[in-house]
DNA sequence: TACATTAATAACCAATCAGTCATTAATTTA
DNA sequence: TAAATTAATGACTGATTGGTTATTAATGTA
C-alpha cells in the first residue's frame, strides 16, 4: 500500500533501496540517459551516471537495456524516430495552401522537437557518428531518411498544386532543413565556442519566421510575394 | 651525411627507429594530431595513434608537449590562433570598398581556413566544449573573440565610410559568420548525420557567392537593394 | 676510442568504465 | 508462514588509455 508507484524519485531513505517498479524504470533510464546524452555526448556518458541519475544501480541499467548503444537507440526511439508515423499522418490530412502546411510544419517541428531538449541528439550525432558506425546507420535509417522524405512529401505536394514552381527537391529539402539544423546547434552551444561570451542569444521565433519568409519567396510561383531572390542584380 | 633531416616518414628500416631529429618532431606531431582531432575528436583521440602516425613512440610525443590538453592547444594556435594577427594587418590594408573588402575576407577565409582540415576544429569544439572547460576556455580567447573582433571591424569601416547601414554589430557578426560555420559543419560530416545517404555535396564557392550576395544586399545603404528587413509584416 | 649528453623508447602504473554475476531482498504463491 | 520467484544491487573483471620513468642508443667532444 505504501509502495511508491507514484513519485519519480524516491524522497530519501523512507524507501527501500530494493524497491521493485519494474514498469517506470525504463522510461525514467530512458529520461535520466537523455538528459546526459545531450548535455555529455554519448562517449563521454557513463553508464553509471545515467543509472545514478534514475535512481538505479548501473547494474538495473543493463537489465533494461543490453548496452550503452541499445539505450542510445531507445532514446532515439522514444523521442524522435517514433514520430515520424503521427506526423506524417497529420500533414496528410492536412487541408490548406502547401505554404501554410510548411509555415504550420516548421512551427510544429519548434514546438514539438526544436524547443525541446531532444533537440540536442542532432548535435551528438553530427559530431559522433564517426566513432559509432553502428549508430550512425540506425539515425540515418531511422531519422535522416524520415526526415528527408517528409519535407520532399511537402514540397511535392506545393508543386503537384502548382503552387511551387517545379524545383530539384535535393536542394529544397536541403533549404529547409539548413535553419533548423543552425538552430539546433546555437540552442546547445550556450557556455562558448560560437557566441562571444557576452552576445545575448537569438530569439528562435523571429529566426523561423524570417527563414520561413526566404524559403517561401524562393519557392512560390504566385505573384511571388516580394520576390526577393530574382532582384538582387548588383555584384 | 646520410641522415634523414628532410624525409618526413622514414621509409622503413633503413632509419634506425632512435634517429634523432629534435627540430623536425613536434612539427609532424602537430600534423598527425591536426588530422586526427579532426578525424575523431579530441576525447577519442588517443595519444599512441597521434605519435604513431607521426613516426614516433608515445613517449617521445609527452616529452614534446605535457599533455593531451596543451598538444591539443598547441595545433589551434599554429593552425587557427596564430594568424590573426597578419589577417588583422591584411584588412588594415585593403584599399578598397567595404563590399569589397568582405567578399575578399571571406574568399581568403575559404582559402586558407575554410577549405582546409583545420576547419575541423569548429566543429570539434562546437560539441566537445562541454566536456573541456580548459579548452572552451582557451579556443574561446584564442580563437572566438578574434575572429568576432576581426569582423566586427570590417562592418565598422563600412559604417564609418557611409557604406553600411549602421547596424547592431552583434547581428551583424551574426550574419556573416553562420553560413561559414554552416559550410564546416557540411564538409565534415561527410559520411551521414546532415546528408541522406545519396544526397551529393554543395558547391562552397557557389553557396558562399550567395551568401554573400544576401549579406550584402541586407548591408549596404545604397539604393536600398529590395530592403528586405522593413517589410515582414505578418507574425 | 672513451666519456658525456640527451633524444627516443617501451615497459609500466593508476585511473576509468562498459558490462557481468553472485548475492540480497521485495513480492507472490501455496 | 514458508517456499518460490525475480527485481535490484554492488563488487568484480577485463580492456583501455593518459601519463611516467628506467633504459637504450645516437651524437658530440676530448
Amino acid at each position: 500500500m505504501n509502495h511508491p508507484t507514484s513519485s519519480c524519485q524516491p524522497p530519501s531513505e523512507l524507501v527501500s533501496r530494493h524497491a521493485r517498479r519494474k514498469e517506470a524504470r525504463p522510461g525514467e533510464l530512458l529520461d535520466a540517459a537523455l538528459d546526459l546524452f545531450v548535455e555529455k555526448g554519448f562517449a563521454a556518458t557513463k553508464a553509471e551516471e545515467v543509472a545514478r541519475r534514475a535512481g538505479v544501480s548501473k547494474g538495473t541499467l543493463f537489465l533494461y537495456f543490453s548496452s550503452k548503444e541499445e539505450l542510445f537507440k531507445a532514446v532515439v526511439r522514444k523521442n524522435i524516430a517514433g514520430r515520424f508515423a503521427e506526423w506524417n499522418a497529420e500533414f496528410d490530412a492536412f487541408e490548406g495552401s502547401t505554404p501554410d502546411l510548411l509555415r504550420y510544419a516548421m512551427t510544429m517541428w519548434w514546438l514539438r522537437l526544436g524547443s525541446t531538449k531532444a533537440s540536442g541528439i542532432t548535435k551528438l550525432m553530427l559530431s559522433e557518428a564517426h566513432n559509432f558506425p553502428e549508430l550512425a546507420a540506425f539515425y540515418q535509417h531511422e531519422v535522416i531518411q524520415p526526415a528527408h522524405g517528409l519535407i520532399r512529401r511537402i514540397l511535392q505536394r506545393g508543386v503537384d498544386r502548382g503552387e511551387f514552381a517545379p524545383i530539384d527537391m535535393k536542394y529544397g529539402v536541403y533549404t529547409v532543413l539548413a535553419p533548423m539544423l543552425f538552430l539546433q546547434l546555437m540552442m546547445h552551444s550556450k557556455n562558448a565556442c560560437i557566441e562571444p561570451s557576452d552576445a545575448s542569444a537569438v530569439d528562435p521565433q523571429k529566426y523561423i519566421a524570417t527563414q520561413l519568409q526566404t524559403i517561401l519567396a524562393g519557392l512560390c510561383v504566385r505573384p511571388a510575394p516580394a520576390s526577393l531572390s530574382e532582384k538582387l542584380p548588383n555584384a
